[in-house]
DNA sequence: CGACGTATTGAGTTCATTCAATGAAAGTGG
DNA sequence: CCACTTTCATTGAATGAACTCAATACGTCG
């Protein structure tokens, strides 16, 4: 599980399912490049899969089999309570692994479901386990990327705590810029994977509120929006509007679209 | 880091400060009872802390040492953020770890707070590392600690992203009763040691509403309260409360305190 | 006791929601 | 390929849940 979801992979499928010939090692085992332990993790993490658009990884309940790598397209991640209530937690890129959540309780307690064609590198549980053993700095990355989703949670708890409508979605959008690959483009251009209705659930917020203020944002000249192609024009005017509320109360207009055409300060 | 804070601590301090004499031992170590290893962590998980009442265990941005399980009393752990705006992301009671989210990165990201006198068992995660290299269970028991932490941070972030502030309520309040050792006692009797600002915080809401909502439940005979003594009188009510919000709309009277003295089904 | 931090309560406001209607886009099947 | 249906997205007007501001009560500790 990842921050957020967005665009391009950054590399192509590997020749023959390896390992070493992925573009997305530096993601996955970033600090044991090199080392005997990627070729026995190629090894165990055999398996791969194909999910097509809408199609699910696996449900909330289903035993832990395997922890998956993203190696293309994105997901999300929901869970349900007991009235069926649905909220996303989080979406995933590739080289973003997904299934972590599972290991207490040997269930995985929430769904992945692909945003849009995308596959994945599965390893077993178990395998990846006994693996650990013998490798300590394997067992340190693990330790490490289960952190690393914890600390993701608590910036998510944060803004679901703290923060108001306009807030989360700059939050989304500069995390989005932030991951994506592509931002290093002019234009910083996303496309993105999920609906409305999926950026509604994970902020917290209705989709209607999400339309809203996307149009505020592009009224105030901060963004470009059509359809789910959003192009950031104006980063530093995102980010004020996550440090000018702390303290000060004003923001984009809410109902005209009168100033603000252009930030004052850029 | 576990859920919500609480009560009495289950049991006192041991003997010799030994872990095989400390009754958390079945919360900390619930696997490994009787195995080498506990006496190996004995060795290792020497150091002692206690903390006074508002004192700090960590800060955000010290230096990873050691991880820590709460041996009595019970803290807040908070983030802040670049403004200085501040979230409660939990409570830990005795038995249950902190720090486990500094692990990647190597410095702790929140703060941990002590809400009365507090002590703790702290273990160098160095050593800890070290020790989980030669101990599958104790590997895969850090590996399910961390986990679950997950787990709880979802639920979490599905409550401030999808429940009202009364289903805020009833979710930190049944969480508390199931967690709390005296809920074994008649009444379901809490003492919360947490003050209104966190709980408010806790739950992404404001000191008010949280007297407010306190007041209402309290009239509709749902809990007594008397100040930071809360008597949850109908456990089933408050399950209602969250059961029924998913399809109806329904809830206990806003502005009166008319009807609803009892509830209708019970 | 007075003084400070904490908790409750009331009145008015606001931000996000609900409800509803329209438009755009994407599947589906003849 | 085009009508058809369905899903997805936007926009407006009205409502409401939680907020802000402000005043009062409670409690604890000098």
């Amino acid at each position: 599980m990842a921050q957020l979801a967005l665009v391009k992979p950054p590399a192509d499928a590997p020749a023959r399912g390896e390992c070493s010939d992925c573009g997305l090692i530096t993601w996955c085992l970033p600090a044991m490049l090199d080392s005997p332990e990627v070729h026995q993790l190629e090894r165990v993490m055999r398996h791969r899969r194909a999910i097509s658009r809408n199609g699910s990884l696996f449900h909330a309940g289903d035993a832990l089999g395997s922890l998956y790598i993203v190696h293309s397209g994105s997901v999300k991640t929901t869970i349900v309570d007991d009235n069926g209530r649905e909220q996303v937690t989080g979406f995933s890129l590739p080289g973003e692994i997904v299934g972590i959540e599972a290991i207490d309780g040997g269930k995985y307690p929430c769904n992945v479901t692909a945003l849009e064609d995308s596959s994945f590198c599965g390893i077993h549980y178990a395998d990846l386990n006994r693996l650990c053993q013998g490798s300590p700095p394997l067992q340190s990355h693990i330790h490490r990327v289960m952190s690393r989703e914890i600390t993701r949670d608590y910036g998510l708890i944060f803004m679901l705590g703290s923060m108001d409508a306009e807030e989360r979605m700059a939050t989304f959008l500069l995390n989005l810029v932030k991951r994506c690959p592509s931002s290093a483009d002019a234009g910083m251009r996303l496309r993105l994977t999920m609906k409305r209705q999926d950026i509604a659930s994970y902020l917290g917020l209705r989709v209607e509120s999400i339309s809203r203020i996307l149009a505020r944002f592009s009224a105030a000249g901060v963004i470009e929006v059509c359809g789910r192609e959003i192009n950031v024009t104006n980063m530093q005017a995102l980010e004020h509007v996550l440090a000018d509320r702390g303290k000060t109360a004003s923001s984009l207009p809410r109902k005209p679209a009168i100033s603000w055409t252009r930030p004052v300060i850029f």
